[in-house]
DNA sequence: ATGAAAGCGCTAACAC
DNA sequence: GTGTTAGCGCTTTCAT
């Protein structure tokens, strides 16, 4: 039994054909006979040999097929939100036909974050993806860049060797401002997404946000004020994810001076704004207008319907996807951008009074 | 530009020592010289050599480091469970550390499933993952133990080489309905787990659920009867997700004659009977007492508490990553089995009437 | 403590 | 159409 596991060399002995032409028999690349091929193909039956060994396909070729995806170091809290989800969904189902795997990486954020992380340093992988809004400075993308690992980032700053794919999140976040000011809103108030790495919960002032880095955060900011609209207040949440989104509600909404209107950076935080709106025995959207971006679909939120800017999470996986793929190629990809829509719901109408 | 990279062979070169000696310097394994070390360590920074190319290394050894976890063709159903997402948040961050990666492998289920696929016959991995309630008989199963990939099946039928992880869910699921029959209920209504790979929705008869392959499935309904409950009825769900449980709740709930308890075997489907129950005006648990399994954390069920079978599903994920860890050092790792424990929750009461 | 040499398993020129 | 040969980049005995 403590016998080693067949090789191309031992198929092709057993054959009694040469190791180039079993690796023919199996790659299907190149000029073989059928007669041949059935032979390699036997001998290895007999053999039981499964097939190549990637190890060393891997190394001839010089590539892995293996794509490296940044995930935040809790995993759980990125695929809470189904938006990071949608994201990978689009990804693993265009790169796992093409034969490309994808890998998880979770790296360890924050500021202490360990000295190496051995897999972000070590791992093998043709291209690595990071996701939203990944800065220069940012030590896993950082220790990547310096590995010479191409990348394909998603709506953040465009890396030296690789590409980048985003969506038009600011102008469709302005539109929907825009809408909201149409419908009389003057009082409105936003729930940004974290600032920077350190993730703070509370009210923003014009110092915090100053010092925001997170570029989606920023850009959602300004297609707000791109609409003409200078929030009344402006709450940060630690994470996109539905409790903050109520405690945020609560603590905008649980006031006399409350604003008529609360714009969210994402869905999750929204409906935890609109959740909040409910308790607080306030009529969603004759008290107060709810709006998100993502497109998520919240079938518990029923009867209402989210407004939303959409964007198109599985094609933006697919994107990103063919980008990686392309580079693997050796190509030099373009940056995408891909449209967002609006999705019109019911959490909006008429500012009241 | 076109320099390709430098080799371990080339900083030898640079440094004036050998390739093996260079290699010591990197891998820290075995005696070398500090000086020596640094020498290596400088003429690798003046050739922006980065390390050891994982690719040979990995030939070298024999080994990929890469775990593989095979995923059902829907990704992204299966991640807005949060069931996976916590599992494999557990076994993420066990093998991260341990410089071990994991590979998304989105093998291709139902009837239909295509010929070959391509990440599953021939993706470098040391050990493979099957999510839950995994059969010898399934195809994606199939071809990584005709490869020799060691497997840790997790809730399903034990591997050639590998091992198992499992919990005690059917002894966890006949305490609670034996509660729930201590309650006083005697018209019980099950909400089902797919029972075979053909996943369909609607009520069970005796011959469906003779038919029923999908272990998780059995199991739970040995449970019920373990506990000496005959269902009055027995839904089947075609995924675990909320909307199925919500249209199982109004099948189930939406008549007369209907159930006291329904017992869902899922936390997401028992949410969406939950929902349904809402929906109909029902109070829970005065008028129907729900239940579910898995102990996910549900705060949009607010202000009701699931009443829940709760697996360490943290744990899993990392017993399953220690397993593959013990596998990949040559080990042979025993089955485990993890403990499950009572949510009492809000949603289950005394029976009405 | 360092070096020489072998070889992990495979593919792709190139020659026949 | 098939065989010969030369590595891909690394680690690891085994000498020295």
């Amino acid at each position: 039994m403590g016998t080693r596991r067949p090789t191309l060399a031992d198929v092709a002995g057993a054959a009694g054909v040469s190791v180039s032409t079993a690796s023919l028999a199996f790659s299907g690349a190149g000029p073989i006979t059928p007669a041949t091929r059935q032979k390699v193909l036997d001998a290895a039956a007999a053999l039981s040999y499964v097939g190549p060994n990637p190890l060393g396909r891997q190394l001839r070729s010089g590539r892995s097929g293996i794509v490296g995806v940044v995930v935040g170091d809790a995993l759980a809290r990125a695929f809470r939100d189904p938006v990071s989800v949608q994201f990978l969904d689009g990804l693993v189902s265009t790169l796992g036909p093409l034969g490309l795997g994808v890998l998880l990486i979770p790296a360890s954020e924050g500021e202490g974050a360990p000295a190496v992380d051995p897999l972000l340093e070590s791992a093998a992988m043709d291209v690595a993806v990071l996701l939203s809004g990944s800065l220069l400075e940012e030590p896993p993308r950082r220790t990547l860049e310096r590995r010479g690992v191409p990348l394909v980032v998603l709506e953040g700053e465009p890396p030296a060797r690789g590409t980048i794919v985003s969506v038009t999140d600011r102008q469709g976040y302005a539109e929907m401002t825009a809408d909201v000011v149409a419908l009389g809103h003057r009082r409105v108030a936003v729930v940004t997404l974290p600032m920077r790495g350190d993730r703070r919960e509370g009210p923003v002032d014009a110092e915090r946000e100053a010092s925001a880095t997170w570029p989606v955060t920023r850009r959602r900011l300004a297609g707000v004020r791109d609409a003409g609209v200078e929030p009344v207040a402006v709450w940060e949440a630690p994470a996109s994810l539905v409790e903050h989104g109520r405690t945020a509600g609560h603590a905008l909404l649980d006031r006399p001076d409350r604003p008529t209107a609360v714009l969210a950076q994402s869905d999750l935080l929204a409906s935890g704004v609109l959740l909040a709106a409910r308790e607080l025995g306030l009529r969603v959207p004759e008290d107060v207008s709810v709006a998100g971006i993502d497109g998520i679909d919240l079938p518990w939120l029923a009867p209402d319907v989210l407004r939303s800017v959409v964007q198109p999470l599985a094609d933006k996986g697919r994107a990103v996807g063919e980008a990686a793929a392309r580079i693997l190629d050796g190509e030099d990809p373009e940056p995408v951008v891909l449209p967002t829509t609006q999705r019109l719901g019911t959490t909006t109408g008429r500012a009241p009074g």
